[in-house]
DNA sequence: TCATAAGCGAGACGGTACGTCCAGTCTTACG
DNA sequence: CGTAAGACTGGACGTACCGTCTCGCTTATGA
């Protein structure tokens, strides 16, 4: 007890944050998340305990849990934090697109930050609230998605019956269903081709 | 707790199985998969802890981890037993044989025992044994469903390019992005039809 | 957190108490109170809280509580243990005994260990098992006294009204206050006098 | 919580006590003392933390700390403020004076407030400052007391070897222990005659 | 036939993390 | 400067499971 104490004081002089005022530091929040952040990096996502972030971050559990009440809330809001706001640059096919697409969210979900992601699909399977923000988060993807798709019909790429939104949501599951089962060195050229091919006009 | 106790006091009046000499007793993993069942449809997901599965079943934690060394492990198993064989019946048209799958999925994975299923993705996720069981069960399925399309494309119904594996796990990973994002009530009709749509001959 | 463990593996090698089945380990036991008397001596008795005494008697601390489910349970425990089984030397005059007594109890009340007496009275104010176990403890105390006074009205010492229980009483009476109010360097010779004088045959 | 939120709603629609300037407010004192009075009443003394009070009384912690520095200390006001100023009136007779002087202790120490006294007892043996604001209460209480033992000595009423402040500490001790052992239901009379019968003249 | 090897129920054990509570310190914004 | 408000670190609380262990018992098998 009194060791721990004292390796903690021994070991850093850090510059502990304090109250400032009666309302949220940002300063608590950008220590906490990127001691989330720096966990992941270290142990792995089954090192991400509320306990751990709350040491390596220097901060009170009651922190924590005041503005991110569960585990799950916690991930998603490193999730937020780390993943960039992919923008589908047009590469003249929709194929192409896609296939860019797919680089891009294979690359990102293999870094410690994006493994967070898998984290939230598993733990939306037992947290309601995750499983709400996944839903959003699954919505908002599904409208940009839909809008290149849109872009692509608009240039009379795709057949007649094809339906944007639900294109769309069959490109997310191809990625997903890679993302969950492990397998993100898929060729994403190749995945392009196997989901797309069918609606695309050459193909009669 | 007194849940437990009454549960204790109240199923069995000790009926207390024992070893039957150097060997697996049957009884003991019948009662400790049923166990799990129970605790399933009753708790929920979140009551299915290894603890919990020993008390119900009257078994010891140690017999537990003999036979299903982790979590992951008993959820496999428990999903083993409880799903069905499901064969795909021939429905005529692929749409109609996959959205017949569909129903038939989106049904189950709704009881109690098939939301084990989302819960073993969710675990896979973290225990690499439940992503390999995981894996196996995929591929065993994939080559299921890229037979009715093998099928499918020998009646002349699905259009040049189609890859029957290929096409078969756009059908799975359809019907896994709904489940883990929570919407088996979508329209198993229209599911097929947004999936496989593009493949078919009719629409050039 | 990896740090910590590496301490602890670094700087002990204890020997580790396992569980010997599914009966309650003596050595464990013995473990978690030494441990509590250890702390009482190095932190006093602000530092003996229940996650102290497990992690310095590497106990779970689940343990602790399974076999003492509060704190001050604990303190009863550490104080039995502690406690030598004072037996009332006559020393020729009811005087001289209890000022023997109280010189006695006011020697051991100012160890590290008899100061878990005073924290036992204050633990019973707010919590009904500690102030029963208390309770039970006056009694078998007050019988002890009550006997001492009962040889000496035998002797003739005592006046005529004198009732030994209720005399016992205000004998002990006497201490706990002094405990209480933190005099134990009281001169228990003249405690005993300005106690007893007026109850002793002489002084009519 | 819930609690606090409808105490909160319930009892105050936002009387808002403000600073009124540079010193102290009084009726934030009275707000803080009721609120802890209050609480007192109606969860109990385990409900009495630094923390409730603050919020029953609409008072900020750091305003409760600048004047109370601690529980204790908090404890020791609340007790201050309810305890009526027992006047020892002359019943005749030392026996039934202190016999009305039990009575009414020990009745006030039954209600709520009351009940802070042994909270004070029990803070007392491991803080200091409560410990010295109780030592200066007995100091206070023994010499009122003592007067009143003074006065029955010169009536003639005790022996000669009698010590008023002795005797006082006594009759004090008896009262003390009655409340820590939780027997606040002794008869008075009784009591005052087991401590004193031995002292007084007529019992040779 | 009887030792021995395993299966089994039971549950204690050391641990980790949980989510809650409170202590005591601090800052802001208002008066 | 006093005050209300409440965020903050820190740490103990008591609980729930984890995975490992040992006990004492049972039964089948092979020496």
């Amino acid at each position: 007890m009194a060791d721990q104490v004292e390796d903690l004081t021994g070991s850093c002089a850090k510059p502990q944050r304090r109250s400032i005022g009666a309302k949220r530091n940002p300063a608590t929040e950008e220590a906490i998340l990127g001691a989330a952040q720096e966990i992941l990096r270290d142990k792995g996502v089954k090192g991400l305990s509320m306990e751990a972030v709350a040491k390596r971050a220097r901060a009170g559990k009651a922190t924590l849990y005041k503005w991110w009440p569960s585990r799950g809330a916690l991930l998603v809001a490193v999730y937020e934090r780390a993943k960039g706001e992919h923008v589908h640059e047009d590469k003249g096919t929709l194929i192409a697109t896609m296939a860019a697409f797919y680089r891009y969210v294979f690359d990102f979900w293999r870094t410690a930050e994006g493994q967070v992601f898998a984290l939230i699909i598993a733990e939306a399977q037992s947290d309601a609230d995750v499983a709400e923000a996944l839903e959003r988060y699954r919505k908002e993807r599904l409208v940009a998605l839909a809008e290149v798709v849109d872009r692509s019909q608009a240039r009379g790429e795709l057949i007649e019956g094809a339906q944007a939104e639900a294109l769309a949501e069959t490109i997310m599951a191809a990625a997903w269903m890679r993302l969950i089962t492990g397998r993100l060195d898929s060729d994403p050229e190749r995945l392009a081709h196997e989901v797309l091919d069918g609606w695309m006009v050459g193909n009669r």
